[in-house]
DNA sequence: TATGAATGAGACTTCATTCAT
DNA sequence: CATGAATGAAGTCTCATTCAT
């Protein structure tokens, strides 16, 4: 049964990852997902409408994802995992692409990214003050950050920074 | 004089700036910068000579800037000084956009970018360390870390966050 | 029974009288008669088809509609009888289309459609002669010729344009 | 020196009233004129803006020479001019195309017609009421109806069919 | 009969780059 | 140094048509 559909939306999330958006044409598109590429436009209209779609359906795969470690009860391990997970994430490449190239693609194409942080912020902010750290929601806001650039380093195929940089993260907020 | 050829590079730094490397065409920039696109391959060679130019200057400057708190000998003063500087800059829109390009531009196009922090890395991690941090080098990571993504925020112009990320990363590292 | 292949012909010649024959898609066909666009092909054979059969069926519908003043036998009468037709048809525009429309196909595909008017071009001059009119297949001629312009005339709506068409047209060859 | 831009115009006017505007591809036209495909989208912008300037030019054209019998004192003279005048320019098919071309294209692309007869309408209208004709400006419209008529015939190359819608227009309003 | 996924050719258009002036 | 006409390759997208179901 038809999972081309599929295959062109792997394609592109792989070869935007690669390249970024306006680097990649369809017909690359077509080729790696071995399909033609009048395809690509029967299913997504756009080139554009392919990028939402490959958006819409990373942001579904984040929200389920960070559930692992947003309904933990202690503080630190909360806290914990949240560092932990980008970098474990990063160690298995594939999985963790849809999550980095989304990141990348909202900032070229200049889309809101900051209300998929929604609910990671909350639940961040109240760990770290549970913990009792001041300005918690700053704090929270910090620790993102630093994960996004974290995540900036991975993609580049850096894991030795990524590493450090999970380590000075827990060093400062966990103090271990 | 002719500066005509530094016309063209802040169009470029603009262009890039707003939309990206690949999704800016010469013919663009040419008209933003009010001279004809065959004057950009009289100066540059071809577009990607013109992107590297930029990236050298951009290099250059931010050496030159980092100078200002890089050499003060109070280590508190010194971290501060670093949050408050991307700060500072993302204030003054103009002069942040070349700091905040060139990471972006890096990323896109797979360039190296770690090498220019090299020795902000060693005199925050110096400074981290006076301080009373453990692994001061991966705490100056997190650092750098959190800033870029700061930077990223700041290209969005949300402002709010920026500064809220700002004064996360000092209720951290400096307890204030 | 089907009235599926009515449909798509209907649609085409909605369509085909809209935009003409090489801008209209079989996609937007088979979305306006509200079925599949493979089923056009199974019908028509192909767009080429499709469009021969509406000129045929056009043709039938134009040689039984000009039944009603081609048998008259009172001139004057028949001559009237001939612009008011076109009028009255205008006026009522669904049924107008198909006529207008194979006009313009004809013409944008440069098929023949002189041999249409055949008989109807025997009557009008002979009635025409009857009245007193010298050179009578050339006045006909020149009469038919200008309601070929007045039904453009409609086909874009102006019917004000249309009337006054016809009214000139009475005022030379029936004085009136 | 460059011609090019004509030639493209040239070669756009030749194949739109060949095949009609839609039915055209650009690339067809780069080769007939000569050019790269580029080259029109540097001039024109799109294959709609080509269009517009042919269409502008055709009417100028148009304007500059009905001149010839729009001025003149006689009224009989004036209306045998405004006939004999699609005749003649029919006979040296060249020039004639433009004016073909751009009525189709008019009514192909629904584009506004009508104003560009708004002088010869009423000059036309003038000479036949001074030959005692009733609702001059109805027959004067009737008339230039016919000429489209006839225009289109012309188009399609059937000279005899022309000279004999000519000689009925005579006829009529003219009894010559 | 009817659908809808799929395709390949070709449509319009943009682009980086060259070159005569 | 500077322009702007010109190009060829490549880009996005549309289209008529086919075919398995």
């Amino acid at each position: 049964m038809s999972n081309k559909r599929s295959d062109i939306i792997n394609a592109a999330l792989y070869l935007f990852s690669e390249k970024g958006y306006a680097a990649t044409s369809t017909a690359r598109i077509a080729q790696e997902a071995g399909v033609s590429e009048g395809l690509i436009f029967r299913h997504f209209k756009n080139k554009r409408g392919l990028l939402e779609e490959l958006l819409r359906k990373s942001d579904e795969m984040y929200q389920s994802e960070i559930q692992q470690f947003i309904s933990v009860d202690d503080p630190t391990i909360l806290v914990r995992s949240f560092i932990d997970y980008a970098l474990r994430t990063l160690q298995y490449q594939e999985s963790a692409k849809i999550w980095i190239t989304s990141l990348r693609l909202s900032q070229e194409l200049g889309i809101d990214y900051e209300s998929r942080y929604a609910v990671l912020l909350e639940r961040l902010a109240w760990a770290l003050g549970a913990i009792g750290h001041g300005k918690p929601v700053d704090v929270a806001r910090a620790l993102i950050s630093a994960q996004e650039g974290m995540l900036a380093s991975g993609a580049l195929g850096d894991m030795a920074i990524v590493e450090s940089i999970a380590s000075g993260m827990k060093e400062i907020v966990l103090n271990e």
